[in-house]
DNA sequence: TATGAATGAGCTTTCATTCAT
DNA sequence: GATGAATGAAAGCTCATTCAT
């Protein structure tokens, strides 16, 4: 008594997220229905509601919940802070791009966010301050680092830190729109991003 | 002949596209009521049947009727073709930029389409091959050229060229995202872009 | 001027009919579109209305005028009314089912008179009072002719006359009923009609 | 457990049949409101489509449903199989006539069917299968009994049968066309019709 | 005469939400 | 805790009808 069960019940609210997800991803947040959502979780539309007050604040929690896991793996400290920048740069962007290349699910959350953020502006916030901000701001940290000491060329900050990072938001706009219906190379395009970012396109500048 | 009413006849469908492209940015597709573009646009729900088929023929008709101008706009030659790399660069990205920075319509255009890739995959398609892919394309064709005549550091295409625009690209979204509630000196993200794709980070590399 | 242009200014109100009739046998009267009618005939929406008064108007124009030639045939007097009762029937009923097999569209007027008798009842009496009326009478008067002079059973009238065509009107249901998806032996049917109403089941009684 | 709740909750699929039954019957198909339907049987719209998919759906339920006791009650064996031919038309038929004078609820099925048999015509199928082609068959087994045994001229069948069964279809026919709008002496019409097949018009023949 | 753009009431259908059980 | 029958407020869409041209 209570083995099984209870573990069960333990788990619904989570399973009813999940469910919540793929559904929410399948069709976006207006045209997903509860009952769908409640048939996938293996319960009944009323237990939605138990859980959760209505479908906004289940789609809220729905990105929270999920995005979690992209924040813990984000936030922790990249592996070698002492190599020098190339070396650096290129742990980290091999790192970002496991995200984008590899983890389905925080590129189709991107794709709520984008496609929601008129609807739900404070989970937009909410989701950079977590998700994106402290990447880029580590970087930015490490470039003005870096240029305090003369390691690289001076740049405008945190602007550049921003651009260096664009083009794996762009990879990941990419791989959203064209799910598999167009080749794109993510190897080589991160090689060719670091490359860039490393030497530019003029030779021996 | 031919007095208020048929100058009128003539613009409603452009109203009612105007009117429909005003409340799909504002609310997206699913969650966009009919009855609010007709009373956008002057007229009654069953004008808009009319003109357009359903819901989603009218979402596609905006979406390619409103793009046009863009499309337009950036098949047109840019200027100065024979300058040097630099200055074409430069002239390049800030052609682009005026579409990012400045058009709003364009940039909602594009939310659209992420947001509604799921349901409307050949438009997304149709959009970039009209739009962003003749963009790329031309860079490529550029960068190639420059690499042939060692003008520029050998690279890998057409992956550089899509990196190369990224930055420019993942504006456009964090301008989607965070609409005013953020403040981003475009400017100055425009500069370190450009200074980025020249010269790279590393010091006389 | 004014020869083929008034010829078919003519005929329009017919064109009309026609076009009209065939739609509201197809489907009926209120899932009937006007614009599918207006097609038909080659005209538009609008003209319609310049011939006629509504929908309803239309229908009950369009039953009354195509039944015209039915309701002329059928009070044509029959060749023969000095033949013998059994020559004077089997022509009698010979004739009543070339309009019950041969003639689809009588059949289809009886088909929308059974349908639309709830909103049409001025209708479906006009229709029996001018089409199956006169045809049971001038049989029933026969009959009691017959009668009188002994040359048949005595039998109760008029309800003998309704008997006796009751098979041709219930081959009519059958027909419309299934179409052409079984199989119905016309001629032997009218065979054994004639057959059964003359000699009865029972032998020499 | 199981209260007032249940027990109407039970019932309500029923109720909406038939209510829905009085209002196609009514109105006919394309012209019944589900409002109507729902209004009738005390429910709201919606609850129709929780218990049936489309007004499509509701109304070939409503067909079957309703005709079950038809069914049930023509599938009886008739009392006096044993009876001589005379005897058991006499049953037969005065039993058949029940359901047409007497069960106006089969006689709207019937107009039902054949007002909508073009859009319904597996319906009509079913229903001619389950609820005439048992009839008929079974005279037809009789007849041809009889026919074998020297009891009855010799008749082509199925085609008797189906005449000797004509003008009950008939009058079912025309107590549909006239409602209550014309004099229809049915105890007379019957016997007339039993006269007519067992003897036929000519005397002695 | 004839057109066809425009209307607007009304249709079927959907679905987030509630609540008695 | 969980259910699912029931609601009711829309939503998308249709179409008979009108009327300026």
């Amino acid at each position: 008594m209570g083995g099984i069960r209870a573990r069960r019940k333990a788990e619904r609210p989570g399973e009813i997220l999940e469910a919540a997800f793929e559904e929410f991803v399948l069709k976006g947040f207006a045209a997903t229905r509860l009952e769908d959502v409640a048939a996938r979780a293996g319960v009944t539309k009323g237990t939605i509601y138990f859980y959760f007050e209505s479908k906004e604040t289940l789609f809220a929690s729905t990105v929270r919940e999920l995005s979690k896991p992209t924040h813990a793996a984000l936030a922790e400290e990249e592996s070698d802070r002492s190599a020098d920048i190339q070396a650096y740069l290129q742990a980290y962007l091999n790192r970002l791009y496991r995200f984008i290349v590899d983890d389905q699910r925080s590129r189709e959350i991107l794709r709520l966010l984008i496609a929601e953020a008129g609807r739900f502006p404070e989970l937009v916030d909410e989701h950079c301050r977590a998700c994106m901000d402290p990447v880029i701001e580590r970087l930015r940290v490490r470039l003005q680092d870096e240029t305090a000491h003369g390691r690289i060329r001076p740049v405008s900050l945190p602007e550049a830190a921003e651009v260096v990072l664009g083009p794996a938001l762009a990879l990941n706009i990419l791989l959203l729109m064209f799910a598999n219906r167009r080749p794109l190379d993510a190897e080589k395009f991160i090689a060719a991003h670091l490359d860039l970012v490393l030497h530019g396109l003029l030779p021996g500048s």
